[in-house]
DNA sequence: CGGTCGGTTGAAGCTAATCAATTAGAGTGG
DNA sequence: CCACTCTAATTGATTAGCTTCAACCGACCG
């Protein structure tokens, strides 16, 4: 544990709220790793030994069956992942894998679940981040049921031309293979939607996207705040 | 409230834990509603002013945009709904609807966050039902992402099949217009699945189904403990 | 008895996946 | 520096999976 990080993971939701000498002893018993990218953090069907915290870098979470292998999330700072596995003492869902040099920090499933059973405020903030992990699941849910796959896309861009400040220019924060697993679309099916988007005035050079013409996209996609919203 | 629900609302995991007192505070604040079939309980986008628990009869929870609808699950006795709604004081994100005549608990969203802030064995078994939830809908997640509508029929069938003592019939627990939701296919689709899946031993007749090859029906299935079981 | 609803079936069309080929760029090593 | 390889991304051709529209059947109901 390197001093210098505490604060900002104190600053979490999920630490903000606990006793000062309940946050020492967790963090005591925590370690900081620096992991290269691509590698393997956790195992689908493994036991949850620790609950992670990424604090630099990026993770993608992964579920997998019959040799088929899907995208179910990105972590970004200062996401944890892992939780209900580590809350349940049970195996994991899904799998994780660096995409980026990247620095966590893993605190024994242990800790927490001996620290959830004596600290009440720990198991409140447990609770709220626990509820927003679930709506988003839902959102997702919804997302992935009741549009079409241009529509998925659509809607993608919109949110994240949002999220980065509306300036008519979208970054893609991930490779056009990841963001194709997200939205449930090869490859070649992200591409074709690309070009579907093109009349929609979405122009698409490498991982910059211009958007011409906004609202008739949101015409097509239909954005829908019970979805597209972190609420 | 009946006097005569209470042990069994007791019993629920959420409630098990909690202090004498604070579960009769509850009680109190609690109305018990007898709803007709087909009643909508609560609509997308309203605020959660009630925790939900299902003691008789079946609910649907549906998700719906740009005039499209799905089901997303189907609540059987004593499932609770909408909690991280409730917990987040958020707006719902699913509606809910009975499908058979229902017999709900409705507890005001205040008193639940109430106790949650002064009950810490509250705030650890709303961990746990959250947690579940949230598994839950990431194995439907996976199941959605890494399935076809063939292998998802073909699963449930093997799920409900365990579930029900693996007898080697199966009754369906929901009209088939439902399930085709419920696994996001159209109820045409899940028509021909069917058809499909007679030359794996699945005999349909109405809801009842019988099985004559549950290894062959295994092997284009592929279940998955990580995604079918309710661990 | 007509009407409605759940379910099935057929035909046609659309969406998306697969297979194959190509290009462009990044990284490696002689 | 230039071949060489590797991978991401795109494009075309084809096929598979699924939806839509329409017709139809049988059960249930007023």
């Amino acid at each position: 544990m390197r001093e210098h990080d505490l604060p900002e993971i104190r600053a979490l939701e999920l630490f903000r709220t606990m006793s000062e000498e309940s946050f020492a002893e967790l963090m005591h018993a925590a370690y900081l790793q620096t992991f290269p990218t691509q590698v393997q953090l956790i195992s689908e069907g493994d036991l949850a030994d620790f609950l992670f915290i990424l604090l630099e870098g990026r993770v993608e979470l992964l579920g997998s069956t019959a040799g088929r292998e899907t995208t179910m999330a990105i972590i970004k700072p200062f996401g944890t992942f892992i939780l209900a596995a580590v809350l349940m003492d049970a195996i994991h869902l899904m799998s994780a894998r660096t995409t980026e040099k990247s620095r966590v920090l893993m605190i024994p499933a242990r800790n927490i679940r001996d620290l959830l059973a004596k600290d009440g405020d720990f198991a409140r903030a447990i609770v709220v981040e626990l509820s927003s992990c679930y709506r988003a699941v839902v959102r997702d849910q919804k997302n992935l049921k009741l549009r079409s796959s241009v529509e998925r896309l659509a809607n993608r861009i919109i949110s994240l031309h949002n999220a980065q400040g509306a300036t008519g220019t979208v970054i893609l924060p991930y490779d056009k293979k990841t963001l194709a697993s997200l939205l449930n679309m090869t490859p070649e099916n992200l591409s074709r939607a690309f070009g579907t988007l093109k009349a929609y005035g979405v122009q698409v050079d490498n991982e910059r996207i211009c958007l011409s013409d906004l609202t008739g996209l949101e015409t097509l996609a239909q954005p829908n705040r019970l979805i597209d919203e972190r609420v």
